[in-house]
DNA sequence: CCAAAAGTGTTTCACTTACACCCATGA
DNA sequence: TCATGGGTGTAAGTGAAACACTTTTGG
C-alpha cells in the first residue's frame, strides 16, 4: 500500500555555533556571506541538509565545509522555526553547538576556508537572519552545560596547565573562581591525570601539565558519579 | 533580486510527550494510529507544521487536534531526523514534551479524540516510528529539568498537598524522597502559599492545601535565585 | 479505638567559602 | 634581584542526610 501526503515543504538546514578559547577568550567561528541576502555579513556556518544523511552529520558536513574545522565536540541546540526568520521562504533550521581547540584549528578555518573568522563571543557584530538569537541562547547552554559535564577540556588542548583550566571556566562562566577552592575541587575528582611535563617557554615558574582521563570519567558516571562545578 | 534555490525538502512534523500525573503514577498521553504504516499502533500525537506557524503553534495546534489537551506546559526537546525513521520518506520530526494536569483533562483526552489515552510511562506498549525513544528522551528530560526549575507544579491541580507534591517528585525521579527533608526544602523556599482549607473526603487526618507562587518565584529568580531540589 | 496519613526537630557530617604567603623561574 | 605566576592549608559556616514519634481524623 502506498500513502500519498500533502504537507508544506520548509528548507531544512543546520547552523553551527563554534566555540573556541583563545588565551582566555572565548570565542565563536563566524562565515562572511557572499550570496544575498546578508551578503557581506556574518553569520554562523551552515547549510541545507542533504537527502540521505542524519543532522548530526550535515552538521559536521557543513562545519568543515565551510571552516575546515573537524573532529570536535558537537551537540544539537535547538531548532529554530520561526516563519519569517529567512526573508525569502520558510527555512527551518537545526541549531549545534560545538566545542574545539582553537591551537589545532585557529589556523586552518582564517585560510583554508573562504571566509572564515573567530571573534569573541562578546562583541561579535551583528550577523545575519536570528543568529544573533541563536548565538546567545548557544552561550547560555554552554554556561550551563559546563558545570553538569566535563566538556571544557574539549576547548583546551591536549595537556594543559589547572591555570588554563581555571580561566576557560572564568570565560565561559564569566566571574572569578578562587584559585585554591577551584584547585581542590578539580583534583578531588580523579579526573585529571598529572603528567611528568610542565609548560615551557614562560617567563615565571613553570606549572605542571594535566590531560584529562575521559576513560575513567565514562567509568566513575555509570557508577552514578557527575562532575558538579 | 530574486535566487532559487535546490535541495531536498523533507517533511516536516512536530510530536508531543505530553505526561500527566494520575495518583503517583506517570503517564503519557499516546494516540492510537488510524493509517498506515503502523496502523493501529499506539504513537505520540502529532503532525505536519503547516505553512505559517511555528513549530511552537503547531506543537500546540497538534495537541488540541489529537487529544484536547490545551493549555499545558510545553517546551521543545529536541529534532529527531533519521533519514529512515519514517518508511514512507524523510520526516524530520521536531519534538516537544508536555505537562498537564491530568485531573482537567483526563476525560477530555479520552472522550473528545479518536483515540487517545494515558498509559503510565513505565510498561507504556512499543510505540509506532522511532516515539519510543522520543519517549525516552522526554522522560530523561523531564527527570533533570523538575531539579532545578518548577515545571512540577503543572503536573499537580492549582491546590495540592505536600504529600502530592512529594509524591510527584518520587514519581518522577523515580526515587524516595525523606518527607521531612522534603518539606524542609520546600517550604524554605516560600514559593508555597498555605491556604485556609485542607483536603476533602479523605479517611484520615486532612492535610493542608498549598498553591504555588509563579508571580514569587519569577520574581526571587530574577534576583539571582535558583530552585533546587 | 483503630487505621491511616499529617505533621514536626535535632544531630551529624560533608562540602563550600574565604582567605595570604612562600616558591620557582627566566629575564 | 625582581617580576610573574605556581603552588599550598585551615577555619568557619552552611546545607544535606539520617532518623521516630505524636497528632488528627474518619470509619
Amino acid at each position: 500500500m502506498t500513502v500519498t501526503y500533502e504537507h508544506p515543504r520548509p528548507a531544512l538546514t543546520v547552523d553551527c555555533v563554534v566555540f573556541g578559547l583563545d588565551e582566555g577568550d572565548l570565542k565563536v567561528l563566524l562565515v562572511q556571506r557572499d550570496l544575498e541576502p546578508f551578503k557581506g555579513k556574518w553569520a554562523l556556518p551552515g547549510g541545507f541538509v542533504r537527502e540521505r544523511e542524519t543532522l548530526d552529520e550535515a552538521a559536521r558536513r557543513e562545519l568543515e565545509e565551510e571552516t575546515g574545522v573537524t573532529a570536535v565536540y558537537l551537540e544539537q541546540l535547538y531548532t529554530f522555526g520561526e516563519p519569517d526568520r529567512d526573508p525569502r521562504e520558510r527555512v527551518v533550521s537545526v541549531a549545534y553547538y560545538a566545542l574545539c581547540k582553537l591551537s589545532e584549528h585557529g589556523v586552518r578555518a582564517a585560510t583554508d576556508a573562504r571566509d572564515a573568522a573567530w571573534f569573541s563571543v562578546i562583541d561579535a557584530p551583528a550577523l545575519a537572519f536570528d543568529h544573533d538569537h541563536i548565538l546567545e541562547v548557544a552561550h547560555q547552554r554552554l554556561k550551563a552545560k559546563v558545570t553538569y559535564e566535563p566538556i571544557g577540556f574539549d576547548l583546551l588542548p591536549p595537556k594543559f596547565t589547572l591555570s588554563q583550566l581555571q580561566t576557560l571556566y572564568e570565560a565561559v562562566l564569566e566571574r572569578e573562581l578562587d584559585k585554591r577552592n577551584f584547585r581542590k575541587k578539580i583534583l578531588g575528582m580523579e579526573l585529571l591525570v598529572e603528567l611528568d611535563e610542565v609548560e615551557r617557554d614562560v617567563a615565571h615558574r613553570a606549572a605542571r601539565l594535566y590531560r584529562f582521563d575521559r576513560r575513567r570519567y565514562e567509568q566513575l558516571k555509570r557508577r552514578g558519579f557527575s562532575f558538579e562545578l
